[in-house]
This record gives structure tokens, sequence and C-alpha cells, in this order.
DNA sequence: TTGCTCCTCACGTCACGTGAGGTGGC
DNA sequence: TTGCTCCTCACGTCACGTGAGGTGGC
């Protein structure tokens, strides 16, 4: 059985892991040696712990987390499925991310950094019927997606315009955010007033992920002539999916700014 | 002037970043305050910072790296297009290495951890032309396929066999490893003798990026019986890309092991 | 006086890689 | 005796978030 037991740089060689890694594995207690020297701290492996570290090796390859990989090797049989399947939507999450990423920085080469499309515009009050709900920053598409059908269905054959959705400027991308969707009526019972004044407004031509490039924008532009955002932005769904490909859709963006005489 | 200077706090909403984030660019150089105040420390920023707030949020929510930022800020021009540029490559590049990832992970979820179906042979030696490069892991594919390639174009019409590559089973997977590819010929002069013996074998059916997939069960297979890995393994490419479909690839993978005589 | 804002440490994240400085075994 | 292997710190990575503990301004 002694014979049985190799040094950790053999063992390392065996399982295709450097030393370091095994070490590390030690540590966090995935991957005991067999053995350790009392007097020198010297590891030994015996070698039908290969299996385990080519197991760890093969999901570290596949990028599943160490805590992951000790659930596996708890010889749960399930456990190897559930990581498994976790890592195949954590992969797919990952990819789809960055698939929207990548769009945005092929429009930002393809167009450049945008600057001037911004006009003032005095808006009009408008009453409207309104849909609530809270998104994380992740997840805003689905929620305006439904809160867009649920103020639809709400106003029916009363619909006086295109949605319109209000977004908290200061929302941190981080927490969840409140979100609302208005929908013009003609005035009645249950509608309410969303408020008219001076605003600064750009289009934005595009699908919805490449926003952020228009609030850039609009912001960048508020800024550079001293004007400060009053309150919460509001984006007008001009064109949207029931009527365009992602491409198209035409959203305009307005924020709404201190009256012109107001600002020198 | 003094007018135009706004806390920290009021900044961050302004350009939609957290007060952390602000100070952290601070200590990086990216954004210095206008001003900070001797006594407490208080940073003041000027309202037109922030256009270049606003443009580091717009690049670090596309994943743009600190450094890079930093040179867009330098007003350079072309540093705006580099950035963008590498990002762009950066993203695409990992995309591919995550749906190459995510390719495994599904072979593994559909299949499950393969064991099996290992093989004990005896190889004969062979007559081979051979072809040799470096390359880092990531390289491996098309390394290899040029191998392949100079090594028939040598072989002309005497190749006796497909083609065989050699790799270290050392190579720790990220530093530059030596590659060969051996094509069997007629013996003739200017070949080389491809060592026999004997030697565990498996077939990997699928796509080259999974083959390590077939290592994790081959090895574990030899380590579980006791063997130690002699030698270099040996993949037989015996239905490749110019036959098939990457799915249909099959691959014969062997690694030497000692006389079964010498084993117990 | 009470909140709110702001400050500076210090630590954690994730899975290691890279030295520094020293010892053990054939 | 010479290399080679092995050991344990300690630090760096990347861009922050999260407290702890304390102070300044209306």
């Amino acid at each position: 059985v002694d014979e049985d037991l190799v040094s950790i740089g053999r063992f390392a060689r065996l399982c295709r892991l450097t030393v370091k890694r095994l070490r590390h594995y030690d540590e966090q207690g995935l991957l005991r040696p067999a053995h350790v020297d009392a007097a020198t701290g010297y590891r030994y492996y015996r070698r039908d712990q290969a299996g385990e570290a080519l197991t760890i090796g093969l999901l570290r390859a596949l990028d599943v987390p160490l805590p992951v990989i000790t659930e596996v090797l708890s010889r749960d049989p399930e456990a190897v499925d559930r990581a498994l399947r976790g890592q195949r939507d954590r992969l797919a999450a990952e990819i789809r991310h960055r698939e929207r990423l990548l769009a945005t920085v092929q429009r930002l080469i393809a167009d450049g950094v945008p600057g001037a499309e911004v006009t003032l515009a005095d808006e009009p009050a408008r009453q409207v019927l309104v849909a609530r709900a809270t998104a994380a920053p992740e997840r805003l598409g689905p929620v305006v997606g439904r809160c867009i059908a649920d103020a639809l269905a709400a106003a029916g054959d009363r619909v006086a315009g295109c949605p319109i959705g209000v977004y908290p400027l200061d929302g941190l991308e981080t927490a969840e955010m409140p979100v609302a969707v208005a929908i013009p009526v003609a005035a009645e019972p249950g509608s309410e007033t969303l408020a008219g004044g001076p605003v600064a407004a750009t289009i934005h031509i595009g699908a919805y992920e490449q926003v952020p490039i228009a609030y850039h924008a609009l912001l960048s532009w508020l800024y550079a002539r001293g004007h400060t955002p009053l309150g919460e932005a509001r984006e007008e769904y001009l064109v949207g999916p029931a009527t365009a490909e992602p491409d198209g859709y035409v959203t305009r963006i307005t924020i709404p700014i201190e009256a012109e005489g107001a600002h020198d």
C-alpha cells in the first residue's frame, strides 16, 4: 500500500494539474492528500485519487466553480447532473450577455459614439392609464413588456397614443428599480395625468439593448449645456416589436429639464 | 465657477455611477475631482466632468477594462476606435470560448460522464513521415491541421494510413507544447519508425473540442487499474474534416502502458 | 440636535500564478 | 556534493461592494 503513494509533483503529472493547484485543492478541502508527512509537510497521494483529480480538472476546464465541484465529489449521483445543468445555464447566460454587449460595441464602431441629435421640446400633459412594476436591470425587457400588455389591455379601444415607459434616472443599474408604463387615453375616470413641461429629447433607432448609447448622448448633451435632469426619463415606443424587427425599433427618449428662461 | 462644483454624491447621481466607483476612479487617476478640500478630504466635481464620467460608465457597461478607458479619455481620437475594436475582438473570443465549453457540457449532460469503452491493444511499429510544431493549447486545432497538410503533401501517393497526432501527456494546458503529426507510409528513405507496444485505447466520436472527455475516461480507467502512462498520447484521425461533420469525427486515442506481464 | 453625507481604512471576491527564502531526499 | 523537489508565507490579479468607525454641514 505504501508503494501506492506518490509525491505531489508526480501526482500532478499523472492528473495533468499543477502542483499549485493541488495544494490549493488541499487547502480548500476539495482533494486531501492521502498522507501528509508530519515532519516535513510533504503531501503524498494515492494513485487511486487520480480519478477525482481528473474529474476536478475536467470540470474546471468547463469553468465549473470549486464549491460546485465539491458537491460533485460527494458522490451524490444527482449532484453531477445538477452541476452540469447549472453550468450549462450559466454559460448560456454569459454568452447571451456578451452577445448583447458585442452588438452594442459593433454599433458604436459603425456609427461612432453618438453626439448631437438632441432637441428641446415642451411636452403636453396627457391623460394615461398606468401599469407599474419593479425590475432588476437584466429583467427590464420582459417586465416592461408585460406592463405594456397590461396597460394596453386596460385601455382597450380607447388607446390614444403609443406606450410610454417611465424610469428613474438615479437607478444604479444594480438593484431593483421601479418602472411604469403609461398608455395615453381619452380623459376618463381612472386615468392619471402624466405631467408635461420642457424636456430634452432624442430619437433612438435600434434594439432596446442599445438604448444606453442614447442616454449617454442625451445626458452628455444636457450637462455640456449646464442643464440638470429634473425627474424621471421617459421612453416613447414609437415603433416596437409589434411592427418591426429590433434594428428598426424607434424610441423617443425625453428627460425633463428646467424651463428655458430659468436657465440663465 | 464655484457654483459649478458638486459633491461626490450629487455627481454620482448625475452620472449614474456609485460614490464608491467615483472614489475608485479618483484613486486610479482615471477621473480626478476638480477640487479636493484640504481639510476634510471632500471631493468636488465640476459639472462638465459629467461627460467623461458618462463615457466611463458606458464603456464599463461594455466591460472595457479601466486601463483601456484611460487611453480613451486621453482624447486621442484613434484611441476610441482601438478600444472599441479591441473590445469587439475580446468579446467575440469570449463568446467562442464559452460556446465550445457549452457544447462539451451539453454532451456530458446527454451522454453522462463517460466511463468504460477502453481496450488494451498491442500496437505495431510503423514507418511514418512526421511534421512537427509547437502550439499553445488554444491554437492546437489550426497548428495540427497545418501539420497534417504538410505531412500528407510530403507523403504524396505513398500514404498508407490515416494521420496520427502525437502529444505529450504532461503538457500543462497552459504553455506552448510540442506536437507532431505522423503519416504512415511504405518503408522508404526519410521515413521514421513510430514505436509500437502495449497501449490502452478508446474511441472518441465527435468534435475535437470534446476530446478532453475521452482523455478523462481513458486516464481514469488506467489509474483505476494501476497502470501508468509510459509516454506520449496518440490520436488517430480515422474520420475527420475531409469526410464528415464535426459530430461524426472518429478519433482513436492511445496511451502506451507497461506490458501485461510486467504489471502484476 | 437630528439625519444625511462624506471621509479613510480594511477586508472579501475567485482560483489560482509568481516569486522569496528555505529545507529534504537520492 | 549537486540538482531537483518540496515546503510555507506573502503578494498580485480586477473592479469594485461591504462594512467599521468616525467626522462635517444644514
